[in-house]
DNA sequence: GATGAATGAGTGTTCATTCAT
DNA sequence: AATGAATGAACACTCATTCAT
């Protein structure tokens, strides 16, 4: 699949389309999981209908449960689809080859950028949340990916440490997830964000300012204390303990 | 979680508690409201069962009728009640009478704090944009719960800018979505976070870690560009129990 | 309540009217029989809903209950009442003082302007037979309204009968449902007649013309057989209007 | 009733009758159809319901909604089905190729044993006016039956004026609606008449009775006036437009 | 592989009626 | 007498899933 986006934006097109209604295997679940993504991103698990499904994919309901078990069996293959879609467009960065402040900064921008390209991706996670993840707990296809991505970020921010350019100590999840968080919460919440702050918050210029502000939230947390541009000596521990 | 979250937005008790599906109108429709939180926040809308609330709240289903009109009212009363809730708690923290560090700090805290302790109101704002904020869309009570916050928080930064201690232009609506940001999307998706990466993010432990990097994040933004500014006081423990 | 047709046409007004939602048995008691003639005529028993019968007539719903014991009660009391009042109509007619011809005229034209007048008596016939008079069975006030009313129609055709004017032998109830028949069925069914027919039946002119048949229908058949009868003076146009 | 009432217009039988339950949509329908023709009778639109009509069919009550959409679907169809069933039975009268006074005779004798064994007709009927035709004016298959009844209805009148044998200037709708009143009013409320005249209108002897008795009121209104017998100077115009 | 008919356990909602005040 | 809260049994309709072909 070389893909990243076959779904939501632009179809790839069959190099020799045949004849619809055909027997071809591939297609047919190609076809399902485009409309199941659309469904699922739109109502979730629950409110999706595996009818709606059925018959915005053109293909016979049985056919979903031939391929995909059940609604579930069906989800989850979304989610995975959709998890990977966006490790392998990360991977296409080449983190590992750029600069350190080149490389973070290309990576904020990607992730705003593909949370904007993307609704589909926000609103799965958002709803396999409610599900406390009971269904992509299932996938050992997903959990695979995240561990070279986490240890590429690794990298980055050691050899910016070592040049002087980030703060010691910063946890890569934890980086990371702040990145994610400052787009995610942004386009995910846009309606009620929008309703209560009564400003339309997705317009072209809102969406360049979101962009920028991000950028330099991070970059501001990523540079090295004021103070001494050399490492600082307090040193705060994300996670447990405590330094004291 | 003192009393501050005695659900939603904490109702106060009657003086003279009766026996439970005596007449109360005002004891039936609390009941209610909380039981229905409680559903909608782990189901969503479409997946929440009327029939689930009414058995849980202790009242006839035919009750939730009478004073919600339908399931739909009922959400729109819970939503409102959540978001109500977490508005007057913020008044209580009387920002407006705070210096700018304090108060901007005490507001981090506290929005993380309340996070931690108000899943429901994480999960029902997920669900709401999942239905593109058709339901808030409806609330005026809601929206004007807003306006005056956003000024608080404009003033605050106002009065920073002219002490010398924020950067210039700061908007109060941008600042405030990545504050909640950084705790929402930390906290809204731990599951799946917790999955992907391998880590538990809730323990005790975690939860500090993340706090103490919010703060960090958000008032790293905050200073003054490095070039003209006073090395600030280096303040930490924004975890620990917390003024909350 | 002097009535016919206090009801569906010219409610009468109390000479003192007291205020609103005092006490006022005989009030109460009317107000709902007249709320709930409209909501079973409009409804049927099945389809009348006792909450619409209680808001629309600006009584407390157990005082529905209170006075009519329950929804059948009541049903039957609007049915008592309402046969009630098209007989106490034709007792005022007088047509044992009539002559013959006349009083059959005046009968049949009677008939056909009540049926005109009062809806409210076709739908609630047309509903209690879907019981199979299940309810008016059940009243002994209705079935003694009856046989006063063929007695005198029966007097009525014998002396035409003597008088040469009516063919001999016609029974009364064979007579009578025929003169209701021509009007009921027309006006009963005048919704899906003008349907199927793609006519309005029910304008000025039609009901005017459908008078005038019926008229026509009627004294065509009482005259004696052609052999026997001297020609009868031609009238016509039952009442106003004329053709037009 | 021969065959002529295998209900709602004589379906045919599958060649191959299989077991109940088994793969036959045409039969499921069917059966669904009669059963719910029975249930809409009995109850009228409000007062049927749907479980007793899948119960009564032995279908699946999902079928219903399968094959009608809804419940006013389903009850559609039968109101359709029933039309459809009298205007198909009376084509079968060959009326155009009779002799004027034969046709008329057999028409009214046709109608009135209609009745007698369709009550269903009657009941439907009835009950589409409670709801003041909203479903059959949706239907255009019905209204499309009854414009060539009434033209060939018209035909038989003008024969019969030309042949001295009818008075001049009779509508064909105006007599058609007098035809069915005269048989619809007796039976569609024989219970409401049986009851209030304490006579039981529907033995085998009074039905023939009353026959009779509508054809000699149709008929003896189809006879030109006794003073001529030649066609009358007078005319009498039913309807509209005047004399002249 | 593919189809559409068939199923049974729910789902939100309504209703006549009663109870406590 | 009068009120409005409370109830439980339905009711129309839906849904994921399976079966026969």
């Amino acid at each position: 699949m070389t893909d990243l986006g076959d779904m939501p934006g632009g179809k790839t097109m069959k190099p020799r389309p045949r004849a619809a209604g055909q027997r071809d295997p591939a297609r047919t679940r190609t076809a399902i999981l485009d409309a199941a993504t659309l469904e699922f991103t739109a109502k979730g698990l629950t409110g999706a209908r595996v009818d709606t499904i059925a018959s915005r994919s053109g293909v016979n309901k049985r056919m979903i449960y031939h391929y995909f078990g059940d609604k579930e069996g069906l989800y989850l293959a979304v989610l995975e689809e959709t998890y990977s879609a966006i490790r392998m467009a990360e991977v296409e960065l080449h983190l590992a080859d750029r600069e350190p402040m080149d490389g973070i900064r290309t990576l904020i921008e990607f992730t705003w950028n593909y949370f904007i390209a993307h609704p589909e991706f926000l609103s799965l996670l958002a709803n396999e949340n409610m599900h406390r993840a009971k269904y992509l707990r299932q996938s050992e296809r997903v959990r695979a990916l995240h561990s070279p991505f986490i240890d590429t970020i690794t990298q980055l921010l050691r050899r910016g440490e070592k040049a002087g350019l980030f703060r010691r100590g910063i946890d890569a999840v934890q980086l990371y997830i702040s990145i994610a968080a400052l787009g995610f919460f942004y386009m995910a919440n846009q309606h009620t964000l929008s309703t209560i702050f009564g400003r339309d918050l997705v317009t072209p210029d809102q969406l360049a300012g979101r962009g920028a502000h991000i950028v330099e939230v991070v970059l501001a947390y990523l540079a090295p204390p004021a103070s001494n541009r050399k490492p600082p000596a307090v040193r705060r521990s994300p996670r447990g303990k405590s330094p004291s």
